[in-house]
DNA sequence: CTGTTAGCGCTTTCAC
DNA sequence: GTGAAAGCGCTAACAG
């Protein structure tokens, strides 16, 4: 493999003039960087960005690590983090969290590859962010509050968001209702379940802990607890599902059994993707302004790469979207 | 920032042998270890990865380089490369050609910076591709062929798939049948084109150029190209969207218009994208083997790794998926 | 403009 | 086991 010496050699330069040419320095005639570039051709050269990145000390680079890139809840929140990211003419690498402390991820958490991460995964461990979270390696988490100054949270309202879905339900009548819960260590879960009893709590109504099943956030989890809430013979009037894949699943595991939303039970979800307004019938569902986050994520990590002072914390609110299927009073 | 050096010298040992400690080498004792990590812990060491990974001249790392990580189309075929790349300890970042070849993705294919790579995107040049594949990067191509030895080619036959679901709106007796393209740069549209026009030649069915218009791909390039059919008064009886995201598009349009799929147009799409299930009325399509895909790339990429012998090129098979967008006979 | 040179932080011989 | 030392390939300060 061809390096810089190389081809330096070949043009009959210098190495920093190698170095000058190919990277554009005015320090260096045409003709000579010419001489150089062609060099550089013939050889085939690549240069090693390793090499350069542990000489600048700069990678010019974010990442976003994301506990599971092929999820469709992501593709919003890529596009603001892409967006600004690209704007600022930085790099963005995404990568998966799968295999939690384990993975790939924290290959960029603890060995600085690059200059700051945007982390939206449940399976990477809070200690691990706050170790690596540091002056010259800001991270924006976006599901947790972290200790560190220098890890900012970005998180959307995930209580009032539940609470008013929840409310809606009860303004629609329905008193007995369930709730389908996302992973146990999910903090955007444990948020959405205090805004779903607060509501319950404030309308006085009692929550029953069989109606609580827990979906894992999946597809699969909500169309297996579902069946599982049917097999038990007694429905609810209605079932929170922390997150609209679950309540997607759930759809399905309704008609399968012949069960009618919103007439026998009507169903509320969480996050409003884009499969939510097309499922029959059309989920109404909470809203997150997924883009928004991403786009704060990122700009709020340049900002602290530029030294500027943040907040350490931001709040996004969320929008309730009503849609078909929760039965009118 | 603490360097290994720091650490080591914090435990009163070589530079040697904090490396050794901290890689678990066998050389060093309990205690020694114990030291070290101690020390490291103090300081809050990180390792600078580049400077090991420039040493070590390998990154155990593969990089999918997409034109857009954001669309849904590419939700599988990343579940498919993920899984094949975790099995074999390898990492996987991916990253976005938004940009062409003045994006983030260049970086990895010009400088050293992953093992390998696997490209679906139409805005990479062939030429960049060509350039960057050898003997220690192998390149796996997934929608065109590119002349260089060690750049792979998975392709899924897209021609074969496009004829079939032209013949089945032929003989469900559609006569005048129109195509919404995609980018003009893109090899997968050129061959669905051809799978297209070939079905139209073997049933003596015209092609008539006015009901070819370009989509990009895109729901809203799908949706206008869509609009501007409507516009021109002349209908066909059928469209064949190059794919799924441009046919939701379409669906759009003409439920805005009150035009009725499938009583008034029959409409296919291709891809079978998660949604076109769920979309009104389900979506006829084609159906890509996309995990399969990504799966077969990755493994690829570690056959070359590995100095074994590999075929130029592989083929992989659709799948024709009836629904309900095609009015029958 | 060009060439020499000193590292960036780490791994890894090789001698002790 | 341990420590000194030689670079990996590149950039950039410095002196011509």
């Amino acid at each position: 493999m061809a390096t810089i010496k190389d081809v330096a050699k070949r043009a009959g330069v210098a190495l920093s003039t190698a170095s000058y040419a190919l990277n554009g320095n005015q320090k260096v005639s045409a003709s000579t960087i010419e001489k150089v570039l062609k060099a550089a051709r013939e050889l085939n050269y690549q240069k090693n960005g390793f090499a350069s990145d542990l000489k600048r000390t700069k990678t010019n680079t974010i990442a976003l690590i994301l506990s599971d890139m092929s999820g469709p809840y992501f593709s919003e929140l890529i596009k603001g983090v892409q967006e600004v990211t690209a704007s600022h003419q930085y790099d963005l690498i995404a990568c998966s969290s799968l295999g939690g402390d384990r993975s790939t991820a924290t290959k960029f958490l603890r060995e600085k590859r690059v200059d700051g991460a945007i982390i939206l995964a449940n399976n990477i461990s809070t200690q691990l962010i706050e170790e690596s979270a540091r002056e010259d390696f800001p991270i924006v988490v976006l599901d947790r509050e972290v200790q560190n100054p220098f890890a900012i949270h970005v998180k959307v309202d995930n209580r009032h968001g539940a609470y008013q879905a929840t409310e809606h339900l009860i303004e629609n009548g329905h008193r007995t209702i369930g709730y389908i819960s996302g992973p146990h260590d999910s903090h955007d879960n444990e948020e959405r379940f205090k805004g779903f009893s607060d509501a319950l709590k404030d309308y006085e109504i009692p929550f029953q802990s069989r109606f609580k099943i827990s979906g894992n956030f999946t597809r699969d989890g909500g169309y297996r607890a579902t069946k599982m809430l049917i097999a038990q013979q007694q429905l609810p009037d209605a079932l929170f599902y922390a997150n609209d894949e679950m309540a997607i699943g759930g759809l399905q595991a309704f008609s399968e059994k012949g069960i009618s939303i919103p007439d026998d039970v009507s169903i509320v979800g969480f996050d409003d993707i884009q499969l939510s307004e097309y499922v029959n019938p059309p989920l109404t569902t909470v809203k997150q302004p997924k883009y928004e986050a991403g786009a704060l994520a990122v700009h709020t990590i340049f900002q602290m790469l530029a030294g500027e002072q943040v907040d350490q914390s931001f709040d996004l609110s969320t929008e309730f979207v009503k849609r078909s299927s929760v039965r009118s009073k």
